[in-house]
DNA sequence: AACAGGCTCAACCGCCTGTAC
DNA sequence: AGTACAGGCGGTTGAGCCTGT
């Protein structure tokens, strides 16, 4: 068919926005509303792509979004979410309240494949990575090092530096457009891993992360049985209880194991998680 | 102080899905 | 059924910042 540009681009601002164009765009939402992006940026006074309004008002403006570092709840409801649920971040965003997809996306790429790699665990598949496969990596970083040597290496036991992350969004999506068709070649099965100190830890992708190299221990006394998208918009700032993954995750297991499960079953799973 | 390389993350790009006609 | 459009998604990029030399 051939498909044309969202909006014709002569003319249009790109990059970084400014005071002003953010201005603009907030101002006209909060008297109109979001939809109609095409036509919102001509509305709005704005020389910009319909597309990119959308995602400067999605991943940094809407005031529902949580801003500050990643907490240790939240890295490691990623890594459970993103074993069960591959890189479909907008899912994974929709479980983590004021946060991104686009947010989750990056930390993802910039934090948790290092970390899990360290930890001996494939950040693609979550299974274990082979021995050979962690020696070849460290002889890299030997390598580099030796390249390029530095002076003062880090104790090993030293926690890792804490970093100001300094974020931006939320989506709290609408529940009415789900579809699994996308990547859906997400490995599922179960595998081996070895803990940050050294323990083999069960067969079983979600005992992976029970402990992690910061320590965290997962599952409190919050008795927040599911999650809804209701909530999703009033608890901003409060992290999932682990019963509820728990609970989607046997929830899931079960429809795997289950011999004759189909689509429709594994759809409607996956359709709780946004409900 | 200057430079180089690595890291972070906002923004863009291209593709897909759903819907209206 | 076919086409066009809007919205949404995941992958990628690159400017700016940070850190080490």
């Amino acid at each position: 068919m051939g498909r044309a540009p969202c909006c014709s681009k002569v003319g249009l601002h790109r990059g970084p926005w400014t005071a002003r164009e953010d201005s603009l765009l907030t101002n006209y939402i909060q008297v109109h509303g979001e939809g109609n992006w095409r036509s919102l940026p001509k509305k709005a006074g704005l020389l910009r792509c319909g597309k990119s309004c959308r995602l400067r008002w999605m991943n940094y403006l809407r005031p529902d979004i949580k801003r500050g570092n990643i907490t240790p709840d939240e890295d490691d409801l990623i890594v459970k979410m993103h074993a069960l649920l591959g890189n479909r971040w907008s899912l994974i965003a929709g479980r983590l309240p004021g946060r991104t997809d686009n947010e989750i996306k990056n930390y993802w790429n910039t934090h948790l494949t290092k970390k899990l790699r360290s930890l001996g665990t494939d950040p693609t598949t979550h299974k274990k990575l082979s021995d050979s496969h962690v020696q070849e990596q460290k002889k890299r970083k030997n390598s580099s090092k030796k390249k390029k040597p530095k002076p003062k290496p880090k104790p090993e036991a030293e926690p890792e530096k804490l970093k100001v992350h300094n974020p931006k969004p939320i989506r709290i999506k609408s529940l009415g457009s789900f579809s699994m068709s996308r990547n859906t070649s997400f490995d599922w099965t179960t595998t081996t891993t070895t803990t940050a100190s050294g323990t083999e830890v069960a067969d079983d992708p979600w005992s992976n992360f029970r402990y992690n190299e910061v320590g965290f221990l997962i599952g409190d006394d919050q008795d927040h049985d599911m999650i809804n998208g209701s909530d999703l918009e009033c608890h901003s700032g409060v992290p999932m209880s682990d019963h509820t993954l728990e609970k989607l995750y046997e929830e899931y297991l079960q429809l795997l194991k289950a011999e004759d499960h189909d689509h429709v079953e594994l759809d409607s799973f996956a359709e709780s998680l946004l409900i």
